[in-house]
DNA sequence: CGTAAACCCGTACCCGGGTACCGGATGCAA
DNA sequence: TTGCATCCGGTACCCGGGTACGGGTTTACG
């Protein structure tokens, strides 16, 4: 029976904005709250432990959307199906292609770097550039930087 | 003295959108062309080539405004400055950053999948589990998966 | 010359993850 | 009870890179 905390407890103990907790609670990330008479939000505890694991998940990859669906208990997943564990195994798969896009990308910089490419217009119309002018390999993937 | 390709003409040949066109135009990307005389755009063919090159570097990493910046003509670069070289070897630099990051982040989701995190409330109760629930190490950075 | 396709411009919208602003209402302590 | 901090809700804005829409020209072909 904690009293419950006040928005502003619960931000600044989390590390974010009171803004985002309502955006949060928006985005169905967090659960609804008991409210005071006057309908200031009063929080529980774990509140804080929840939107603590929201930025660990987020860090690790995941979306708004994906946490969402991975940790709402009404979600159509069923106790221990293990949806934490194949949403993991996934995101670690795109996790992998992308960095080994960035890898590639990597390589080209390189190359561009050593063949003393100064200009990319001039640059474009060398045979000895190294760069990529074909359509897109994959479309756009490494925007992101 | 060809007599110049038509929006269209262009836009297929470099694998982009029509309004793309007229968007590169506006963020200084491409020079605004001679025009016919009710008002439609010629462009030359090197216009072509142009986007090509513009989208090798996206490819690259570079955003539009980067591209701008290190490509266009009358900005405050000389002939042989190595613009593009140091703007490669900094990407580079941003694009190996990025690498290990996702490497760091690779690593918390295996051992997130081999410790058999389930769910991930419960998980960050437990002092087994692998993830970080500090405060952001650095802040948000591998978002954009 | 007629008609359809291409093109013009301005503007609004999309994604994701928030942040900022506002006037008004509440909560809490002195 | 008064005064100030906090909170409320709704809405608008930010970033980047476009895409979509719509009404009005213009061009090109038969």
């Amino acid at each position: 029976m904690t009293a419950g905390l006040r928005a502003g407890q619960v931000a600044a103990a989390a590390g974010v904005g009171r803004e985002t907790l309502r955006y949060y609670e928006r985005r169905g990330l967090l659960e609804p709250t008991e409210r005071t008479l006057g309908g200031h939000r009063l929080y529980p505890a774990a509140a804080v432990t929840r939107l603590r694991t929201i930025k660990a998940a987020q860090r690790l990859g995941f979306t708004l959307e994906e946490i969402a669906e991975l940790t709402d208990p009404r979600a159509h997943r069923r106790r221990g199906d293990g949806g934490l564990q194949s949403g993991a195994r996934a995101k670690l798969d795109q996790v992998e292609t992308r960095i080994a896009d960035l890898q590639a990308v990597a390589g080209l910089l390189r190359d561009a770097v050593s063949a003393g490419c100064d200009d990319l217009d001039v640059c474009a119309a060398t045979p000895a550039c190294p760069l990529p002018f074909l359509e897109a390999t994959h479309p756009a993937e490494p925007r992101g930087a």
